[in-house]
DNA sequence: AAATGTCGTTTTAAATAATGAAACGAAAAC
DNA sequence: GTTTTCGTTTCATTATTTAAAACGACATTT
């Protein structure tokens, strides 16, 4: 394990649980011997991506980690972008929308806006979405690079509820009729109970990047509404995609 | 230097100048070997804080920032606190507000809200402000550990202007000023033709964590609107210390 | 067409940084 | 009053990082 990697799953850990950790907490969460953890604290504090309460000595995500993210929304506004799409969709739709990005960690739920209603689907962000058994994957694999949906038919196909699809030809039909389609159809193959449609955000080579989602509790959709909630998402994506490029999105033909 | 400072000093090259850069120009750039830095690069990569473009190799600063990023502000809510309340600081005034938060690389200014006129001072985010040489600072400086006005005054004090005041003693009386009234004026020490008023966020131990500033032209200020911008810019300074902290601001006695 | 420059990538021995066990006093818990 | 846990420092061992060199693949220039 390389020292970045580390120090980053250093900085992954103080994100999660409790806002302020100490030292032996956080060396036992990561892993790490006591004298490498602080070590890598004292470093990334140099840096300004940790910082440390100076009366109690606890650590905390620092300043610096908020100034990559304006840098980077500077440079690629994501965020600044999909985040009033996506609550216009969801204002529009009454739903819970979430958006995801893919990286080298796979796809990344970024952001969610959260339906009003008191019977809501709940998504974390920050999470990794498993590309097959998620309505967001489906439609990422059908306009991704085609490298992506084989690498992920290659692995093992984890099973998350009884309705999860694991049959790597079945998931290649599901991705099929997503591109035929323009939008993907989740029925509880990662929470039982929660269904929803994605379609793909586009960047500038007419491959996918991401995916926008609805998610709704399965009870309250009529298989009437699959339609229009498709053309809804399908809608505000290709919105994503063209204000994200600069230009009229296009579909790259693979 | 650390691998770590290394790595994140990459981190910020790319954060900077073009949205996506080649890796000979970011091993240029941040001056470390090619191949030190394409390690680094992947290293990075393999973490999510940077993503390459597939096709033509460009690096840019990956979704893993914007999650981290979000993740503080879970944790620590200090933008969604503040942001609201700046804004509505401007509204009010009519002027740019800005504000800033303290960390090791000194007083880094954050987020801003541009004044709604044509003629406006605008404040990069991402800067490090100097902390004699600016309203922010001072107001930091006169409400933050002593220490750090000592550090501060210790080291070389830069000229900005031709008003930068960079004599250490009348700085001194520059921050027990602003102590007494609870606010600091800056006049030109910093950038030509701005005239700022700033007040101290206070953290959980009564000590500034940064602080909020109102910049507009020097042209535009009556003498007279000193002290209403001034009572102002501490209110809301007030109201963020108190949000943040969830209780009571309360001013540590030094 | 040939030559030149730049690109990303891989390899290597040498140089350097990271590691983790041990020990410390201080503080906290028992 | 005792024990545990804390943050911190040290240091020999180990592992990683480094940077020069060479590579083929492109682009551009001659």
């Amino acid at each position: 394990m390389s020292t970045v990697a580390k120090a980053v799953s250093l900085l992954e850990v103080l994100g999660q649980g409790e806002p302020e950790r100490t030292l032996a907490d956080l060396a036992r969460s990561a892993d790490f011997d006591k004298a490498t953890t602080r070590r890598l604290l004292l470093a990334l504090m140099d840096q300004g991506l940790v910082e440390q309460d100076g009366g109690s000595r606890l650590y905390r995500l620092g300043i610096g980690v908020a100034r990559l993210a304006l840098m980077r929304e500077a440079q690629f506004p994501f965020l600044r972008t999909a985040v009033p799409l996506a609550e216009a969709l969801a204002a529009k739709t009454g739903e819970t929308v979430h958006f995801s990005e893919h990286s080298s960690r796979g796809l990344i739920s970024v952001h969610v806006v959260e339906s009003s209603k008191a019977n809501r689907v709940a998504v974390p962000i920050g999470e990794t979405l498993p590309l097959h058994a998620t309505a967001s994957g489906i439609a990422f694999m059908a306009f991704a690079d085609r490298r992506i949906m084989e690498a992920a038919l290659g692995a093992r196909l984890a099973s998350y509820t009884p309705h999860t699809v694991t049959n790597p030809a079945a998931i290649r039909d599901l991705v099929s009729a997503a591109r035929a389609r323009g939008y993907s159809i989740g029925a509880q193959g990662y929470e039982d109970g929660v269904f929803s449609v994605a379609a793909p955000i586009l960047g500038s080579r007419g491959t996918a990047v991401g995916a926008l989602a609805i998610a709704a509790p399965r009870a309250r959709i009529e298989p009437a509404d699959t339609e229009s909630l498709g053309t809804a998402v399908v809608e505000t994506a290709f919105q994503i995609s063209e204000r994200l490029t600069g230009r009229r999105a296009k579909i790259a033909n693979e």
